[in-house]
DNA sequence: CCTCCACTGGAAACCTAGGCTC
DNA sequence: GAGCCTAGGTTTCCAGTGGAGG
């Protein structure tokens, strides 16, 4: 036992020759200087200059794929925006709506950020958003706040109406002698259409866009980010123009390419490898498709997990009437409340956007129109992540 | 060219949990 | 502690709809 437990520390030990700063690849790490987004970045940092002079900057939007640098430029100039404030006015605060949940948990998670008196905490539920909203003005206005409010995913705060963001738009009077702007992250181009006029002209008083990185920006980034997480010449050349080329394939994503990086010097590790070889970068891509499949499908909610398990029925692909018979008998067994099919169907476009399924509407003519759905996650990922799931124990 | 299936997806009503007020 | 209020999830209701078979 105890041996074990050493070996496993002693190739940990030599593996450390590897990496030298592993912390340089981690998804916080902000570096001190962002290639190939130098416009972007000082486009960014001239919106929220006003700041600094104690003025009211423009809302911003930044728009973007996954993984091109929006929110490293976001957080990297508000970083810089805090050290450089003389006026000790300014805070900042950085918010994952999609992260966060739900409208009401992300703007509990903007209270978080603010020194809110006691008695205007924000409790987990039960609280109207527009009397969350008012808290959240109230302290501003009392402390003279200059709030400047990174919303990432800021599509998710949108879901169902731009209220919130309306009142946040126009919160004018009600901050005074304090404000906030907004520098809203949106990687869906199409989000502006769900805004309305009035929100969509305060809001998008200045956009900045960002493009996928090329292949080759991506491989000097990637060179530059292992200068300082690796020893020097334990990543050969050819490993890292892999590394590229498989992130490049994914619309120039340059935080998988980085976490591929990462997860590869792990495998290397592990392996007790003196290099990161182009095999274990291969291994990293596959690790990183399966993690994420994991995650998504661990933390769904038990109906879902439902509905994915009737949907592994059907290896060849079903549709939505057959695969809801199939989750009537499998809620019923395990005497789990059963949904509508109407909620089943919603449910099925929820997962499809999680890209657990893909599902798309077919029409069959005489024969109606429904929705062909595959399931896209296969059965040993399936069985590991519902197994540890006590209550579907049963009804395997 | 028309029908009519098997749904889709919008809208509104309903339910539940939990904080607030008095 | 009763009664009120709301967010978020769900149900109810229903007006569409693309295209194979007639």
């Amino acid at each position: 036992m105890s041996d074990s437990v050493d070996a496993i520390f002693n190739k940990t030990k030599k593996g450390k020759a590897l990496f030298q700063n592993r912390n340089a690849l981690s998804t916080e790490f902000v570096p001190d200087h962002l290639p190939f987004r130098e416009s972007q970045t000082e486009n960014v940092a001239q919106v929220l200059s006003p700041a600094l002079l104690g003025s009211k900057p423009s809302n911003l939007l930044l728009y973007g794929k996954t993984g091109t640098g929006k929110t490293a430029v976001a957080t990297f100039v508000v970083h810089k925006l805090r050290t450089q404030d003389d006026t000790k006015q300014i805070v900042t605060a950085y918010v994952n709506c999609r992260l966060a949940g739900t409208e009401y948990l992300t703007l509990a998670r903007i209270a978080e950020a603010l020194p809110m008196d006691k008695d205007k905490r924000i409790p987990l539920t039960g609280l109207s958003l527009s009397e969350v909203s008012s808290r959240i003005f109230d302290t501003i206005s009392k402390h003279a706040i200059h709030l400047i409010l990174v919303l990432d995913e800021i599509d998710y705060l949108v879901e169902s109406t731009d209220e919130t963001l309306y009142k946040f738009t126009r919160s004018g009077e009600d901050t005074a002698p304090g404000f906030l702007t907004i520098v809203g992250i949106s990687n869906d181009l199409r989000f502006k259409e769900r805004l309305g006029a009035r929100v969509l002209s305060s809001l998008g008083e200045e956009e900045i866009i960002f493009p996928p990185y090329t292949m080759e920006e991506l491989r000097s980034i990637l060179e530059e980010r292992t200068k300082i997480a690796f020893r020097a010449g334990v990543i050969p050349q050819s490993t890292i123009n892999l590394c590229a080329a498989l992130a490049a394939s994914e619309h120039g994503d340059a935080r998988r390419a980085i976490d591929m990086l990462r997860v590869a010097g792990d495998v290397a590790e592990r392996d007790g490898r003196q290099s990161v070889d182009e095999d274990s970068m291969r291994k990293a891509s596959e690790k990183i498709e399966r993690d994420a499949v994991e995650v998504a499908l661990h933390s769904l909610p038990l109906q879902n997990k439902m509905i994915i398990i009737a949907a592994s029925k059907f290896p060849g692909g079903t549709n939505t009437g057959e695969l809801y018979l199939t989750y009537v008998n499998i809620a019923k067994k395990s005497s789990v409340e059963v949904l509508t099919q109407r909620r089943v169907s919603g449910i099925i476009a929820e997962l499809d956007t999680l890209g657990l399924l893909e599902a798309a509407i077919v029409s069959k003519g005489r024969k109606g129109r429904t929705k062909r759905i595959k399931l896209l996650v296969d059965d040993d990922t399936l069985r590991r992540v519902i197994g540890d799931d006590a209550e579907l124990l049963e009804l395997h």
